[in-house]
DNA sequence: CCCGTGACGACAT
DNA sequence: TATGTCGCCACGG
């Protein structure tokens, strides 16, 4: 199995420093697919199956909502985030607009 | 090969 | 500003 794409998603998400989140789209843009921003958190639910692990709890939607501690199971998500530095609440990244780590930016050359 | 689904996003009302 | 609807694309059945 080589789905590059859900790689380059990995690739993408493990660059996320700690302390710092992003969005689904920024790396959907960033890979070049950024209508397929849902095909990133698709893979982000493969990502448990993939090594090393993806800080998937560091990607969050384009509010900065925390749409995937759904999936993470009770807060565990949030506890993550607070751990790193990250400011959540009400499932909303605080001060997410300084937090956000675009990679077309941050990785831009 | 066709259909349904989905951690989203942008646009329309 | 808030709510609703459509589109996008990869993957599974």
């Amino acid at each position: 199995m080589e789905p590059n794409f859900f790689d380059s998603v990995y690739e993408v998400a493990r660059l996320i420093p700690p302390g710092r989140v992003t969005s689904y789209g920024a790396i959907a843009s960033y890979l070049g697919t950024k209508g397929s921003s849902r095909m990133v958190g698709y893979a982000m639910q493969a990502s448990v199956n993939a090594d090393p692990p993806v800080p998937a709890h560091r990607v969050v939607n384009r509010q900065g909502l925390l749409t995937a501690k759904f999936h993470f199971g009770g807060d565990l998500m949030q506890q993550l985030l607070e751990s790193e530095g990250i400011k959540v609440q009400d499932d909303q990244v605080q001060n997410f607009k300084s937090v956000f780590w675009d990679p077309a930016v941050e990785l831009a050359l």
